[in-house]
DNA sequence: ACCATATGCTTGCGCTCTCAAACATTGAGC
DNA sequence: GCTCAATGTTTGAGAGCGCAAGCATATGGT
């Protein structure tokens, strides 16, 4: 395997992305929500008021506006979040999490949390906590 | 931010995910390829005999088989790779890289190794030796 | 006040991929 | 030689998402 170093790296990371998918979907699925959903769930969660605009939430969570448009309908019928008006801008809706989203959420994140952990068990505490930083750094 | 650690690794992941598909899907559109079809070539491109199975090569990408199918499809219309059978089972279907598509694959490496080089230059060279060596750790 | 431009969101269309079912072929047990 | 379970691939239906165009609202220059 005499490769571009940086080109099987990110052959790999497409790998381990393609394995963080099915895992953790998998876990989410027993709460009826996807990737997806969740991480618009925890962004709206750490957000002040809890409540975000729907372009910030693109940007956030790496999905188009368009995306996200389709991705907040079906979770607004289900009573996840709500949409809202803002009086000074009538362009921009914020979204807010409604209660049921919170609890929602926090359900679904231990699970999140479970599926993370045995997704990074082969590296060990130590070389994890290196891992992470790594991570942080090539996010800039 | 990050209470439990894992968990925020893992969407960090996918944020970095999220980034290398958008600049290496970018990189590589330029060749009319999308980023399965690179990940389909290469595979090939390494494999004996430049052929392999259709199975095989959905796990290897981390496709379905039925999401193998569907791409190679049109990559086979274009004439990237080429449909062989098996006379000794009748069931599987070879897929070979034809002299086209190990062209094609020939010059969008180039492409795909620029983009993942300026994806990870954030880590500088030692650092980057450190992420190389944990994915492969990750990854079992 | 009016227009041009910018901004935020949604919609139409298409692409990619998955799941489940269908189909074809093989091999094992009788 | 049949039958049946296992294996490999394809197909039908639909989910998820992006792009470009469209619509509504806001803002700055005149």
């Amino acid at each position: 395997m005499p490769q571009h170093e940086e080109a099987a790296s990110a052959i790999n990371l497409i790998r381990l992305h393609s394995k963080l998918q099915k895992r953790i979907g998998a876990a989410l699925s027993v709460h009826g929500i996807g990737l997806s959903d969740y991480l618009v769930l925890n962004q709206l969660y750490g957000a002040t008021n809890q409540r975000m605009r729907r372009s910030d939430l693109a940007e956030q969570v790496g999905l188009s506006p368009s995306g996200v448009t389709r991705l907040l309908n079906p979770m607004e019928k289900v009573g996840l979040i709500a949409k809202e008006e803002n009086p000074r801008d009538a362009r921009v809706s914020l979204v807010a999490l409604t209660e049921a989203g919170k609890t929602i959420f926090e359900e679904a994140r231990s699970s999140f949390e479970l599926a993370s952990v045995s997704l990074f068990e082969p590296l060990g505490s130590k070389r994890f906590s290196a891992f992470s930083e790594l991570l942080e750094v090539v996010l800039r």
